[in-house]
DNA sequence: TGACGTCAAGATCCG
DNA sequence: CGGATCTTGACGTCA
């Protein structure tokens, strides 16, 4: 079983990728964009593999306008090397990776030239999953579309372009319920009819249930018995919902109580994709809390990242967690996650935010300059006396960071 | 015609 | 001027 998560890093300095707009869509821009992605993609794979992450949905936004006939760019000959390169970190450690064209990928519309884009789209994913040389359980996951008024219609529709689709894109597609118009029942039986593996998407199936009353582990064991040998293991995407966001919005984090409940009953070896705000974040969390044996050196490796955000929200959570990582007899990962979500879930008052500012102040007191230490004594007054918001401080406190190499500090999401 | 979702570019605002 | 914050873009469907 593998956990992952989607497209981009976060909290991690130096690793987003870049974009341009349609109208300076230029070669050279488009030249230097594809480059700069796939140097930062070899560094999220680097991530992955340092964080024991093996599951990992590679962005459609890669290759900038990678589907668009404004790249006319052999970026697949250019960066051989590269993609070489990453596509052999990703079989040597066995990652499994995947891409997904959005909701604008529509391959059962009335319009032959939305059709054709949605092909040129699907090619265009194949082509980047083939560069990396990847085998046929690297998937393209893609929703099945509109409904035109007409689902059965709009059904058929989809199972006739299925089939004029390349060898290379439906050995490699699969098809997800969406939050609106196929359900999981809907999904089942095209799966079922054209012979392609279906993903169970947890919080679509929540939003957009099917009127059979089947439990969703009884939903995901028909999903799984769509994934034949060569797809590879049967993956499905799991998501909370953001507690204030509109139905779907995904959450800020996993919730480790729900998900583990969510995890134990499920029965199969199968891989979960998280969909979530805080992205590899979550992923370690659900890995760390999956593993067979407690890892503490992982946990302590994980407060020194999280600990600063603790305690500038909940000095007692900040306590409490410390006095649980010292009893390693009675530490469990899923209470340490939970204390650290409490933590963050606590609404910071004035103290704690400044108690937390001072502690990294800590790190520079004794080397900083002296226009340094006053700019830090005025932010801080000026916070405290209700003239400006913490984001200064912190903004001044990650220069200083960068500035004097403290690496322990540059990595806290304290700063995300 | 605007909302939907996503991310970063681009624009604008602020001190 | 640099940094923080708001708006736009690219896609297609649907109310």
């Amino acid at each position: 079983m593998s956990i992952g998560y989607a497209c981009i890093l976060f909290g991690v300095a130096g690793c987003s990728f870049k974009a341009c707009k349609l109208s300076n869509a230029d070669e050279d821009n488009l030249r230097i964009l594809a480059k700069n992605n796939l140097v930062i993609l070899d560094r999220i794979i680097e991530y992955n593999i340092e964080n024991n992450i093996k599951l990992f949905r590679i962005s459609s936004d890669i290759i900038p306008f990678g589907s668009h006939p404004i790249n006319q760019l052999s970026w697949r000959i250019e960066h051989k090397d590269l993609l070489d390169k990453i596509g052999g970190k990703i079989k040597e450690y066995r990652m499994r990776v995947s891409m997904h064209p959005g909701q604008y990928t529509v391959l059962n519309s009335p319009d032959p030239s939305v059709v054709n884009n949605a092909i040129r789209d699907l090619n265009y994913h194949a082509r980047f999953l083939n560069a990396l040389d990847t085998d046929a359980s690297n998937k393209i996951v893609l929703h099945i579309g509109g409904v035109y008024g007409d689902k059965e219609k709009s059904i058929e529709r989809f199972i006739e372009n299925f089939y004029t689709l390349k060898e290379d894109v439906k050995r490699r597609l699969v098809i997800e319920n969406d939050e609106k118009s196929y359900n999981i029942s809907d999904v089942l039986k095209i799966g079922n009819h054209i012979n392609i593996p279906v993903i169970f998407d947890s919080l679509h199936h929540i939003i957009n249930p099917p009127s059979q009353s089947l439990s969703q582990y009884e939903w995901i064991k028909l999903a799984q018995a769509t994934w034949k040998e060569e797809d590879g293991r049967q993956k499905i995407h799991y998501s909370q919902q953001a507690p204030e966001g509109k139905p779907g919005a995904h959450s800020k984090t996993i919730g480790i109580m729900e998900f583990m409940d969510f995890y134990n009953n499920l029965d199969g070896d199968l891989d979960i994709m998280l969909e979530v705000k805080d992205k590899n974040l979550s992923a370690i969390k659900c890995i760390i809390c999956t593993a067979d044996h407690l890892q503490a050196h992982l946990l302590e490796r994980e407060w020194a990242k999280y600990k600063y955000l603790i305690l500038s929200h909940s000095q007692s959570c900040y306590l409490e967690i410390r006095e649980m990582l010292k009893n390693k007899n009675y530490l469990s990962a899923q209470n340490f996650y939970e204390k650290i979500e409490e933590g963050i879930n606590s609404e910071p008052s004035k103290g704690s935010y400044i108690n937390a500012a001072q502690h990294i102040w800590g790190y520079f007191k004794n080397y900083a300059e002296a226009k340094e230490k006053e700019r830090f004594i005025k932010l801080l007054q000026k916070y405290n006396e209700g003239e400006s918001e913490i984001t200064p401080i912190k903004t001044f406190l990650l220069k200083l960071a960068i500035k004097y190499r403290e690496e322990y500090l540059i990595q806290s999401y304290y700063f995300t």
